[in-house]
DNA sequence: CAGTGGTCTAGACCACTAG
DNA sequence: TAGTGGTCTAGACCACTGA
């Protein structure tokens, strides 16, 4: 009941899309008449129409009124964090080597850098029980002066190796998710043989401007792996907070 | 320019947050004091945080200020739909059957239902070329008077399925990724051998209400899939739209 | 208590769309 | 031209936090 009016306006709207009363593509009444309608100022269902828009409902065409959107079917959270996502967690973490490579085609083509520019190489085992469950390779530009404290890469994500003084708001990521059949190096660090399949997961980072500031694969070793995620257009409890 | 004031706002303090002026966990400035900075009313200031918020950079605690939020690192989008995921996508569907079926142990738990309560088996294969890239099996409480038309299921992806009639906002969906050693049926099915690993997408949908109307999972062909995800977070070039 | 954010009003002017 | 949404104002009252 202490609930504002505006809440009542979008729980009203919110039935009559679920109940399919109105359908995407529809237009739903105008400003104006929602205002005679519940008796409000229109700023009040202005703010009704934000809230309904940004949980992604209905869009606004201006000119000619408010509609319902189409449902997006495909949408989806994801959750993914290397070092979080595994079954019962990492227990131990061990650096195999950091070094500064000379960078191969597949490197300069995903980092986006001449030739001659020097790469720095990660590598890590994610261990749990003892027993190694992922492989971990990234690449990142190297750049004079820059701080390869091993005791930091240690038990950091990727993002917090990149980004050791930018913003981590600034950094836009992406990631590739794909099964594969371990070659003779991933059989050998993850001590598995080619039936055992492999969830790799490529991440790439980019900076404010797209440019390509972080590139490596994480190999979890099947059986310990799995992703979640869950459709948006969920009625978060019309969580007032 | 021709930007209005909010969107000027929601610029000046972004760039305060991305460049570390202001950091996670800080308050900042007040909408009063927003108000006499920008010389604004309180509502335009208000619109720019509302901007800021439902964009993730802050959110507020009423009787005590704004604050800027720590980043969500690992929040990704994930696009997924077992009809169009598929690397060239799907040319043909292949119905292997329709039918009503007494549940599994591991059916009635996905599906809530009681143990004499049947269940409509559906199982397809996506094919592409003429070789079969995925195998497809979906169980539905079964409700008399259900409309199982094969024509219908042959191409329709699992929300359509169910929701013949509901509206698919009232849909929740989860799904659940693991890569997986194809068992005798799926190598059968696939025709693949034991050392082709196989991506395994469950899929979980509920209704309103949170009851289950459906449970699913959909086998890949690994060199068939991939998937691929962005971090949110994205200024999304600020979509005046 | 003064200060904060949350809600709401009754106006205003604008640019756009469509008949 | 009438109707739509987009922006903005200058107030108001409320509940809440913290000193």
């Amino acid at each position: 009941m202490g609930s504002p009016i505006y809440l009542k306006i979008v729980e009203d709207i919110k039935s009559k899309i679920n109940s399919g009363e109105i359908k995407p593509g529809d237009m739903i009444k105008s400003e104006n008449m929602l205002c005679d309608e519940f008796d409000v100022s229109r700023m009040t269902v202005r703010k009704s129409l934000t809230v309904l828009a940004s949980e992604g409902y209905i869009y606004s065409v201006p000119g000619k009124g408010n509609f319902v959107n189409e449902p997006n079917q495909d949408k989806y959270i994801l959750y993914f964090n290397e070092m979080t996502s595994l079954e019962g967690s990492v227990e131990d973490t061990q650096l195999l080597d950091v070094n500064i490579i000379k960078p191969t085609m597949e490197i300069i083509f995903h980092l986006q850098i001449p030739e001659n520019k020097r790469v720095v190489l990660i590598r890590r085992v994610f261990l749990s029980d003892d027993n190694p469950v992922a492989y971990d390779v990234k690449y990142i530009p190297y750049y004079r002066g820059m701080p390869i404290v091993e005791k930091e890469i240690h038990y950091a994500t990727f993002p917090e190796i990149v980004a050791k003084k930018k913003s981590l708001f600034a950094i836009h990521k992406e990631l590739k998710i794909k099964v594969q059949k371990p070659d003779e190096e991933i059989q050998d660090i993850l001590n598995i043989d080619v039936t055992e399949p492999v969830m790799a997961i490529e991440q790439r980072l980019l900076d404010e401007g797209n440019r390509p500031i972080g590139w490596g694969v994480t190999f979890f070793k099947g059986d310990f792996f799995h992703l979640q995620a869950v459709s948006t257009f969920v009625d978060q409890g019309n969580s007032i907070y």
